[in-house]
DNA sequence: CTGTTAGCGCTTTCAG
DNA sequence: CTGAAAGCGCTAACAG
């Protein structure tokens, strides 16, 4: 930098108290076997002199940063930023930062984040990945220096890697099966990229849930685009155009859900009456929309958490042999009124059905 | 790293080669007075090789890290994620790299923050503050050390560093001008920490208005929150209380507004033959909720750029003596259903005033 | 165009 | 409990 004044080292405190910088070195980091005095009288004339340490010359020593990266492929939604608020406490509790990118869900952007995530050096990578990731080679180079990677939400199989999900599959069928009691036959499905396992998991659920019901699949009734709200506008002039009308949709998001709707309605369709609707992740959004919008809550903070400790448990195992651990956590179906319509072919109609 | 093989440097390269470590490192740098055809030759191999560059020795050696920091008070709002985008597209293509941070509305976060932005040697900071910092003793050591700063946003007033942000004073003039010009005579403003101009701004243009409009302020009327959801929530309640009830609701953001109606909503409350309502962000809950919500807009992805430019030219001149530049955004006012009573005492009913 | 050299500031043996 | 010394990997004079 241009400061005019040097930056105070180890060296200069070492110096003024007439000790070794290795023992400034040592009080500095907390070492045990530095006299009690001396580190209290180094501590209080390093921040005298307006000392930082360098990391970059601690880190280049020790071979390590202290950081973890983070790639998701968007920073703005609820649940995103629950799962780093997760995150970045019990990394902070481990005395580890947090480097956050988003790769706008591009998997060019993806590689270029990885790349200044290896060249940063990070102990440690947590991904959830972008849409149109086809392969992983570019966390390749993590794996082969064994810098550990945990999958959260959008994962990979992969089996080096710890993977922290929810089942979807159970989700999607139990969603299904929520719309067709309350007298859906006719259910599109909206979803994303089959390339990520969230949303094939989904879908498969979908799919079952038809099927155990004497439901015939059908591939038009399925609808794939981004899940954005330009898409759920889309996705909503899309059903308008089917004949016969469907009489239900599951969105495997909330925002898409609510947009479609929104269209839906503008186009004189009642709901749940005409439509049975649910969404997926519980998004603030679902509260606001009228019907209120039945989805799957899981919670993010606490995958958050999980996925760091994770983290931290490869981190503090140099055990190399480890089997990757992967976790399923829990979600609960939210039922609303934008799936109650009353004429249901079976008499179990419980309005809330937490996961069993 | 626990990793089996060693890391490959530029001696192994240059070893292998039968060169200078000072050529590869030039090469790799893309430095102009290296041979085509050894650079050419010193890129594949180390391609071959797996090398990493070592960006701890490098930055030691250069003193910089080609970082820059952001602390944020949340992520998880559309327009700051928008401004994230704007910022990262700025940075990247001037090959700095962004380490992202969120305050999560309080000081005491915000501090620590700083501090990991202080030791991990960023080249330059960008803020947007938290509701209850009183004050910027933890930026200090950058100033100091001539580490730029640009606060965006949520700014603060110091003369050594850059601020960009809108004219809240103007805009709260122009949204409660507008309520007024549509009857609405005693008008709730719901607002967060007066300690954050762009709150108090927002207050001020709220009472000049009403004062060039021969209406009496009344502190009873202006409601102090953290304008979540729940606050809205609670604020509905508050007014509820009221009497007689207030015909008019300024909110300072969207989120708190939209909550708010929903349980004025429920609690019998007509939307806007009652009270008309306004928001500020133009959040996409504003057009969720019904009846639609007339808001301020401004661009977040562009206010990212021009604080990130900001930033790059106050990096690029070395020249300590430039002068902090500020910079105001526009804004629009986007009129929707919520504001619209048609009872207005006069003649000017335009149903878009953009920003003059 | 290329090589030599001297550190950047810190941690960490190893010796006291 | 403390000090001496080596070296992490890279860059930037400087000298050819």
């Amino acid at each position: 930098m241009m400061g005019g004044e040097k930056e105070t080292t180890i060296y200069d405190i070492a110096d003024k108290l007439n000790i070794s910088a290795a023992t400034v070195s040592r009080a500095l980091k907390d070492h045990p076997r530095v006299n009690k005095n001396t580190k209290k009288l180094i501590i209080k004339t390093a921040a005298e002199m307006g000392y930082r340490s360098n990391s970059f010359a601690s880190n280049l020593r020790k071979k390590s940063s202290n950081i973890i990266g983070l790639i998701v492929p968007r920073l703005n939604s609820n649940f995103m930023s629950d799962v780093i608020a997760g995150i970045e406490k019990v990394l902070n509790n481990n005395g580890y930062n947090l480097f956050i990118s988003q790769s706008l869900e591009t998997m060019t952007k993806e590689i270029s984040n990885a790349n200044a995530m290896l060249v940063n050096r990070v102990d440690g990578l947590m991904v959830s990945l972008a849409y149109d990731t086809t392969n992983i080679d570019h966390f390749e180079p993590f794996i082969k220096r064994n810098i550990p990677i945990i999958f959260f939400d959008r994962v990979f199989e992969q089996d080096a890697c710890p993977q922290i999900y929810i089942d979807n599959y159970k989700a999607g069928y139990e969603i299904t099966s929520h719309l067709i009691k309350q007298g859906s036959k006719r259910i599109v499905h909206i979803t994303a990229s089959q390339l990520r396992k969230v949303y094939a998991d989904r879908l498969a659920g979908y799919r079952k849930a038809l099927e155990d019901n004497g439901i015939e699949f059908n591939d038009d009734l399925v609808i794939i685009n981004n899940l954005s709200s330009e898409a759920g506008h889309e996705a909503a002039n899309h059903i308008l155009q089917m004949d016969p009308l469907p009489d239900g949709v599951f969105s495997a998001n909330d925002i898409c859900a609510v947009s479609c709707m929104q269209t839906l309605k503008k186009n004189g369709i009642s709901l749940p009456a005409d439509m049975a609707f649910a969404g997926f992740n519980n998004d603030p959004l679902t509260c606001v929309i009228e019907p209120n919008l039945t989805t799957i809550n899981y919670k993010g903070y606490e995958m958050g958490e999980v996925a760091a400790k994770q983290m931290i448990s490869r981190l503090m195992s140099k055990d190399e042999l480890e089997p990757a651990h992967s976790l399923i956590l829990k979600y609960e179906l939210i039922v609303r009124e934008s799936s109650l319509r009353g004429n249901h072919n079976s008499p179990n109609n419980t309005l809330n059905e937490p996961q069993s």
